[in-house]
DNA sequence: CGCGAGCTTGACGTTGTTCAACTAGAGTGG
DNA sequence: CCACTCTAGTTGAACAACGTCAAGCTCGCG
């Protein structure tokens, strides 16, 4: 499926994830949960967690970019959003009831913690903030998604690719220009439209001088009208 | 704003709330809780929460049938989700950060409590079992407006007011025959297209045979063909 | 009896999908 | 080193889906 690299206590050291962590709870607790966890490198395209299998583990985005995703019954891509690391990118569902709710997809070289659950939450029944900061960053890996999915559903395509647009510079590139690691056909299944949709847009956004595409390049270079088109749908 | 109805013990006797906390806390604990919250009355139409505004309280649905919406930057209203009772239905924003991500309007009539955040966090850290529970309600909620998300998002009309259709009959009246508490524009606000897209798709519906549309009396006829429109689109 | 809100219908133009044809780069194998 | 093929991207035209508009309907309420 992918290399595994060993657990490394030089990757652990500047992990996120162990920084938060420590605020609330012991070194050794840390280490405990570290050793029943799995680092993992995944490339591009590789699948990280698949849709409806069981969770056991929480999974945190080291480094790279992942996106959420879908199939619907008649096997049409859909993504749900698109993260960056650091961030709790999976594993919410393992509170519940078990099932993920989507897969999870490499978009870039993507390095990847899966932290064994039972264990993680054995050390965050005895330690209330801990409890509290993880649920914190559960609640707000939901609510990106949602903010996304409002942006997306009630506007027209012009809208949304301005939105995905403005996503991907704010905060997922964070900069103005960017080299694109999604093809336009995930663009499309993320913005739920067919790909020669996306390529129309672009192009046009090109021609009226909004942005400057050159293939997987593009640099806003209108951001305040990217943000009108953005807004009247 | 609304009738306000003095905590009254004989209300919170038969509360679902109520039910679940105490497999987890002590009664006087909930009794401390109960003291610090309010329960509601609502008639159709009026907002229970508003979108922006710090949420400082939990959210909980006693009996009816409520609306997640949201304004978009035009003014275009726009439904996430209906529930109806006994739900958590809003103040997970509370943990994070604190605004209300959207606002809630009563469609029915309605009870709802509002329970002190700070209260409930008090008793929380020190029961584990309690906060883990309430975690899950709180996952719940947000995974019930993403799965609609996901069916709504990437459909046509058709597909999308087959889905509204199966989910209010499935979850929200839990009959193959229902009086709509919604009017078609709200229908429309749901699945992100106009009022009168709506009407056309229903009467198709009728004249096909799938459902009976008298006004606001709807009945399911055919459950496998208005599921196999949901799968196609 | 008249008014207004919600509902309904059909016509028409806009938006978006589908299809088919074409281009460009990246392997692959002889 | 040159076909060959595969995939991603691009373009335009035809067609279907959807929103908008304008008109009329129905029912409840004053």
């Amino acid at each position: 499926m992918n290399t595994l690299q060993h657990k490394n206590l030089d990757d652990c050291e500047k992990c996120f994830f162990k920084a938060i962590s420590c605020q609330y709870i012991k070194t050794e607790e840390f280490l405990r949960m570290q050793e029943q966890s799995l680092r993992v490198h995944f490339t591009r395209g590789e699948e990280i967690l698949k849709q409806g299998v069981k969770s056991s583990h929480l999974v945190f985005l080291q480094s790279g970019i992942v996106k959420f995703c879908m199939h619907d019954e008649s096997g049409k891509g859909l993504i749900l959003t698109i993260s960056k690391a650091p961030a709790m990118i999976g594993g919410a569902d393992a509170i519940n009831n078990g099932l993920n709710l989507y897969s999870l997809q490499a978009v870039e070289e993507c390095d990847v913690c899966f932290i064994d659950y039972r264990i993680l939450l054995e050390i965050a029944m005895t330690n209330s903030l801990f409890m509290l900061k993880l649920m914190e960053m559960m609640t707000g890996m939901f609510k990106s998604s949602i903010l996304n999915f409002i942006s997306l559903a009630h506007k027209q395509v012009n809208g949304r690719i301005a939105d995905i647009l403005l996503y991907l510079s704010r905060s997922v590139y964070e900069n103005r220009s960017f080299t694109l690691s999604l093809t336009r056909k995930e663009i499309a299944e993320f913005a739920g439209c067919s790909t020669e949709n996306v390529i129309h847009t672009l192009s046009k956004f090109h021609r009226e001088g909004i942005l400057l595409v050159i293939g997987k390049k593009i640099e806003i270079l209108d951001v305040e009208r990217l943000e009108r088109i953005s807004k009247t749908g």
